[in-house]
This record gives C-alpha cells, structure tokens and sequence, in this order.
DNA sequence: CTGAAAGCGCTTACAG
DNA sequence: CTGAAAGCGCTTACAG
C-alpha cells in the first residue's frame, strides 16, 4: 500500500505533527529530526496525499478550462500556454472541451465546483456562469461576455477586423465577404464583423456576412462557402474570422479555377504556430496567443488571491497583420 | 459560505448519513424523506464535496495525461478525443504538457501520484514511470515503449513509413530523404524509419535520414531543411515523420525554385483535420486518432478496473495513405 | 523544539 | 427505514 504520514512519523519516530510540519516549512524543527523524517520518506517512498491536503486547506490549486476544443490550433496553442503558465504557478489544470455546446458546459461547470477548483478560465459561451457567482469562484473570460462582474481577457478584434478590411481595399478589393461564427451579442469577436461593415458602408462597398456554427467540420464550412461564392460571382475579396475558413475558402476557389490572389484575396484570422507552420502563405491577422494566456492567468491568480483590482474588467491586447501572398 | 451536507441534513431534519444514502443510492430511504432532502439541496444550492469524497472512496476518477503539447495538431485532437471519452466516463483529465523534457515530466509524474489520480495515459518519453511503477497505478502509452509491463497503444507505424516510401517510389522518386525525431528505441515511431529504411536499402536506392528533436520551432525544422537540401542535390522525394515538417519542406523547396510534386515530391505524417483544412494537397499517412484515444481509454479503464488482459500488451491500429498532390 | 486533539466534508459498517 | 460513531490523510491551534 501507499504510505501515509502516519507511516513516515512512525518510522522515524516523531508524531505526526512534526512530520507535516517539515513538509510545509511551518515552525521549528531540529536538524536531527529533520534528518530522520528525510530518510524515512525517501525508505517509505512517501508522496504527500493532495487530496487530503486540499480538503482541510479549503484550496485545490486546481483550476478548470473550458474551450470548445483543444483540436483548433487557437485552443490548442492557447492551451499549451495557459497549462504551462499554470505548472509554473503551482496550479494544476482540469480539460475541458465543451464544443460550445451549453449542455456540455454546463455539466463541466458542476463538474469543477464539486472538485473545488479555485478558478475558472473560460473560452467558450457558458451559459453555466450563474452557478459560478453563487459558488464565488474567481472566473476570467477569454473573448467571451460572460456577466456584468466577470473580467474578459481578449485581442483587438475591431482593430483586427479593420486591418483586414484595409488591406483587402488597399489590395484593391470592391466586393468583399465577411464569414463569422453566429451573431451573439456575448463576444467580442463580434467586433471584427463590426468592423468590417462599419468600412465597407463608411466606403459605399457592397458587401456581406455569412455565419458559421463553430466548430464546424470542414464539408459543413464548405457548404456555407460554396453557396456564398455562388450568391455573390463579383466577389473579389474574403476576410475568413479564422484560419481554417480561410484555407477552405482558398480550397474551394482553386476548384472553381479562382486564382489567389488575382481573382480573389483572402485574409485570415487567428494567425497560429501551425498556421504559419502549414500555411506561410496565408494572409492574415494574428492573435497574441500568449500574451492572452498570461493576462487571463495573472488576473484569476489575482481574483483567487482576492486582490481583484475592480478597474480592470476588460483587458484588451494588441493584434497585428501578418502580410502573406494570399492578399 | 458554500453549503456542506450536515446543513443539508440540518435543514431536512435527517441525520447526514441518510442525506448521504440518497446521493449514493444506497440503503433505503423514504420517499417522504427524500422529498425533503432534495428540496434542502435546492434550496441550499448543494453540490457535494467530491475532494471529500475522493478522500474516503480512495478513487478520485482523475486521469492525468502527459504529452509534449496541445499546440502540435496531433496532439490537440488526441486531447480533444481523449477528454471528450474520459468525460463520457465520468473521469477529469489533468493536463500535462512536458515538452518531451524530462525534468517536466518527472514534475508532472509526482504531482499526479500526489493528486491521486487513478491512471495515467503518457504520449511522452517519460522516465519517471519507475515512479509509476511503485505506486502500482493504472497507466497507457501512445506510441512509446515506457517498461515491459506497461500497455502501448500505437497506429502500424512501420505500415506508415512503408506506405510512404512506396508511394514516393512509385511516383518515380529515386533518391529519398526522411526527416525524424531523435533516434531513440523507446517510440514504436522508430517504425517509421526503419520501413523507410528497409525499402530503400531493398531497392538499392541511396537515402539519408536527418534527425531533429521535436517539438522544434518552425526556424530550427528550416535550418535542418535547409542543410539537407544543401547537402543533397539529387533529391527528388520527402518523406517527412509529421505534417509541419513537411509543410517546411514545400515552403523551402519554393524558395528554392522547385515545384511540387514535379521536382520534389513530398509525403507527410499524422494527417489531422487540421492538415487537412489547411494543406489538403499534402500527401501524408493518415493517424487513426480517434481510434488511438478509445483504445488508450479503453485500455485504462480496465487496469483501473483490475480487469487487465495480460495478453493484449500492444495494439497497433490501421493507417491509411491520403492521397494529395504533393507526391 | 515536539505532541495530542480536533476537524476539513464526506462514507460506511454497525446498531436500532 | 434511520442515526451515532469512526475514519479517509492531512493540518493547525493549543499546550507543554
């Protein structure tokens, strides 16, 4: 079997008491016990139990993470990071991918409180959050409008929904379609489609947006492009809301003899590792994956602390065009 | 405060034993009784403590999962498959991304012994596994060798890199580079290697293999590229041990002024969705991911469980050759 | 410098 | 059908 503190204090012939307190550090303990308890852990192979730990601490260093998926590159590299982040602060992380779906979040956020964690990253729309208020969890939003007194960690998506509006003008572009996840109000993510209309009316361009359930396989993505570029045959330019749109819109124009970027230019979003690993070429708007990772966590770290500062509700970092061949 | 279940009992007027019983559905209780009980919950807004439960049951239903990074594609889907069958099991998954780095990984192996999780599954190198070991937990690998008494979980690797081969060789490829991770006898990926190998020597074609530790950024993969297509003008074939090499590959052979697949045919390895959104030409051997996360979970469950068949000691899964244009 | 006792929030024999 | 008691493996006041 295991061995327990009880065991190592026996063994070494203190109560246990003394053992935990070497293990935390707290109070006095002479040299020469401390040498004994030291042996008999190493005999007994002794792993504190954190299970037990937690229980009589009231704290887990535990937190969830809640995302649609960690098969999108974003979630896949804003996890990685987060994950790593957390390792370096002690905190152990739980998985879970909701796949936006508001059952799933939901079981995962009853999920999390019955484990204790200290704190919540969210990612996806969470419907769940009322329970976190009552259970006062520390939570953080990343691009996602969760609740009046939850912080949101997210990119410049105005701006980047400008940047690539402009560069598709620049590029000459006069007819441009916008393909986006489904228009809710909760995230910020909006704001590229803001963006994008707000320029293609500012300059009399006709245009329009096609909405996309996400995640969505690629055939289903198809479908939804394969009918925009029927509706619109003048379209001469796309601004994808991610990456993997955008590759299936460059996908579908070479079937239909389009050449990139003479008869079309596309712009991207989201601007991954392994987008720039897979797809060089592609132009498009890049998030600040780790930066994002950061801020999210320094603020809940602060929040399970309780040295949340009020001001800082909305926290938003910079994005930047990444200049392809593809516009 | 979060409410505990002696409030619950307290405002049912039952004792916590009984409120206890109900949770569990063990022993009787009355409907009459019940009614209240569940009505207390309600109304306290009740979640039980799991930690407090996991303490007595000495089952916590946390599975830990170690491998190099969610941020490469493959193993962002093996996660998202992982942890959405672990969800459908009632198991949470810690996450843990080591980098293949060995001080991470003993790291992560004692936090998890510490967490008291019921298993392991391990995509990683992993030395801490004598650790394992001694504390006589359930554990999986996916595609590495970790001790004789550990179950591996890996697609036909060998297959893989015969299937490749041959098809570079039948696109009338003559001299044949691979690109691999570091040589190492513990990952059935070596298959992949030696299929290549085997054929070339067979054939009596000359080849070369070059080594780079993985996970590599995309500049130190290009530097590696680089001196391989320096050293070795007369190539005419890649076949790379993952898609992001390959995609290096294709991107440095453009600038190099050579067209794919006419000068330089190239074939890939994993085949994600994600290649398969943004690079659907690349010819690569495609991973039955989901099937490699079922059988891991599979596997576990039944050492969890006790149930282990010694006899199934290795699983080895079908791939399949998609055909792009790239070679 | 060290230990006995009580308690973290549950569960399970054991009684009744 | 229901409850009092002990215990899961730790930690922390409180004594000494």
């Amino acid at each position: 079997m295991k061995a327990k503190l009880e065991d190592v204090a026996k063994l070494a012939g203190v109560s246990p008491t003394t053992v935990s307190r070497m293990m935390n550090n707290r109070g006095y303990v002479s040299e020469a016990t401390k040498t004994k308890v030291r042996s008999a852990m190493e005999e007994l192979n002794y792993f504190p139990n954190d299970i037990a730990r937690s229980l009589f601490n009231k704290r887990t260093n535990l937190i969830g993470l809640i995302l649609p998926t960690t098969a999108n590159p974003f979630f896949g590299e804003l996890t990685f990071h987060i994950e790593n982040l957390c390792a370096a602060h002690g905190l152990k992380v739980l998985l879970c991918n909701s796949l936006n779906r508001i059952d799933k979040e939901e079981q995962y956020a009853e999920m999390l409180m019955r484990n204790q964690v200290d704190g919540i990253i969210v990612g996806t729309h969470n419907r769940g959050i009322l329970n976190y208020k009552r259970a006062n969890l520390a939570v953080v939003a990343i691009d996602r409008y969760l609740s009046e007194t939850i912080p949101v960690v997210s990119s410049d998506n105005y701006e980047g929904g400008r940047l690539a509006t402009q560069r598709l003008i620049d590029r000459g572009c006069r007819y441009i379609l916008h393909f986006n996840g489904p228009a809710e109000l909760e995230t910020p993510a909006q704001l590229r489609r803001q963006a994008f209309e707000d320029i293609m009316q500012q300059q009399g361009l006709p245009h329009d947006t096609y909405e996309m359930e996400l995640p969505l396989d690629r055939e289903d993505q198809l479908a939804v492009i394969r009918r925009a570029l029927d509706e619109h045959p003048e379209v001469d330019g796309i601004f994808a809301s991610n990456d993997m749109i955008a590759a299936s819109v460059i996908y579908e124009a070479g079937n239909r003899g389009m050449s990139i970027p003479d008869d079309l230019k596309v712009v991207g979003y989201d601007g991954t590792a392994v987008t720039s690993s897979l797809m060089p070429q592609l132009t498009t708007i890049r998030q600040p994956i780790e930066a994002i990772a950061n801020t999210a966590i320094t603020m809940l770290l602060r929040e399970i602390e309780g040295e949340f500062d009020d001001t800082a509700r909305q926290i938003v970092l910079p994005v930047e065009l990444y200049e392809g061949t593809t516009a």
